[in-house]
DNA sequence: ATACACTAATCAATCGTTTGATTAATTTTG
DNA sequence: CAAAATTAATCAAACGATTGATTAGTGTAT
């Protein structure tokens, strides 16, 4: 049946997910991964006709579903530039959190930077978080709510790289947290807000901060 | 002749290094690199036993020469924990732009998190430069200099997490500060200045913040 | 001449992919 | 509805190419 059909791809599509995340793209094996998901590796080629191209599949699902959600969070008119900004913050620790190994697997693509068009496809999805970001900063200053010499683009460096950090490097943060952050109950009900509260502050203290640039 | 022999394997390195930033260590062959190189394929294992023992030999030589720059920078007793974190910040920046792409080789291996032995060994040399930093942050801390209430650790992968995003996503980044950040011009005269005073600002914000914990 | 530096040729292993055959499911036909 | 024809799904086996590594041998300098 269809659903059936849909369900084995997708079933395909996280364990090479999972495995590409651990391993790297040069890393997995098609051997591997069909062997993990325990269909004939055939299959791999018969669904998605080539590694990369399963690579690919991997992206399109996830950032269909993506663009979803991701839309029109800016536009309320009703809010201040800061609650877009904390709301905006809140939605994305929370999807960044849920998906942090498609997100590792993000990073490395884009960090390697072969599979130029895929390097390109993903830069463009990411970059509509960035420019929302960036809409609601810009929209502070101009409504005076934010300091007028701030560095936008260094901001936004800012909150996406220190999740990546977190993220990416879970060997290195866990030291610095004093826990382990593979550890599902601290991620969530520690992290997590954790995280946000001090985003939160963090750019509140910069971006409304009364003292001017002395130095 | 002895000079001669360590040139050659300097020069196998530098390919090397060069080469596995590229492509990651799956990615890149060893008749690749050693074509690169213009060596015999042979000698890569002459001289380093093999792919994964060259793959040391980068870190062991770099590693090696930064145990020595990056100690005793904090000691300094004349020095204000404020003046302390501002030179910390300056040295690091420095420091990692000089070596971006070797500091991309460290955050793959790192984000990758095979060959545990080698995992470890990045961590621990990250670790001093992580612990210099606390011990700054805490030392301000506790003369009062530093606000009471913030989060060490948070702000600490805030410091890498910047640096990382910028040196990591290139393509991302130079959308986002509509520069390429690739050109060495623009790395040097202005975004390396920039991103200091940036993360002075930023920790200057937060850290003396004289606001509460207000949400 | 003996130790070292270096090379071309070759090794087994593994890679991603393709093949041809077989079974399961669906559609078409009588 | 049942038989036949067609398509989709699955498989084991094998493909050529490439991988990292090794060998056996050639120079070369002390």
């Amino acid at each position: 049946m269809d659903k059936d059909k849909i369900d084995k791809k997708d079933h395909i599509l996280d364990v090479a997910e999972k495995v590409f995340s651990e391993l790297g793209f040069d890393g997995a094996s098609t051997r591997m991964i069909s062997g993990e998901a325990g269909v004939n590796m055939a299959m791999l080629n018969y669904y998605f006709g080539s590694k990369e191209g399963l690579f690919l599949a991997i992206f399109e699902r996830k950032i269909s579903s993506f663009r979803a959600l991701l839309q029109n969070i800016g536009n309320d008119e009703s809010m201040s530039a800061w609650d877009k900004l904390d709301k905006c913050i809140d939605n994305y620790i929370e999807r960044i959190i849920v998906n942090n190994c498609f997100h590792k697997l993000i990073n490395r693509e884009l960090s390697l930077n072969k599979r130029w068009s895929l390097s390109d496809k993903i830069t463009e999805i990411l970059m509509v978080n960035v420019l929302e970001l960036k809409k609601i900063i810009d929209e502070g200053i101009a409504t005076g709510v934010f300091n007028g010499d701030i560095d936008v683009p260094l901001v936004i460096s800012t909150i996406f790289g220190t999740k990546n950090f977190i993220i990416n490097m879970p060997q290195l943060s866990s030291l610095i947290l004093a826990h382990d952050i593979r550890d599902e109950k601290f991620m969530e009900e520690e992290l997590k807000p954790r995280v946000k509260t001090y985003m939160k502050r963090l750019l509140k203290a910069y971006l409304v901060n009364e003292n001017d640039n002395s130095k």
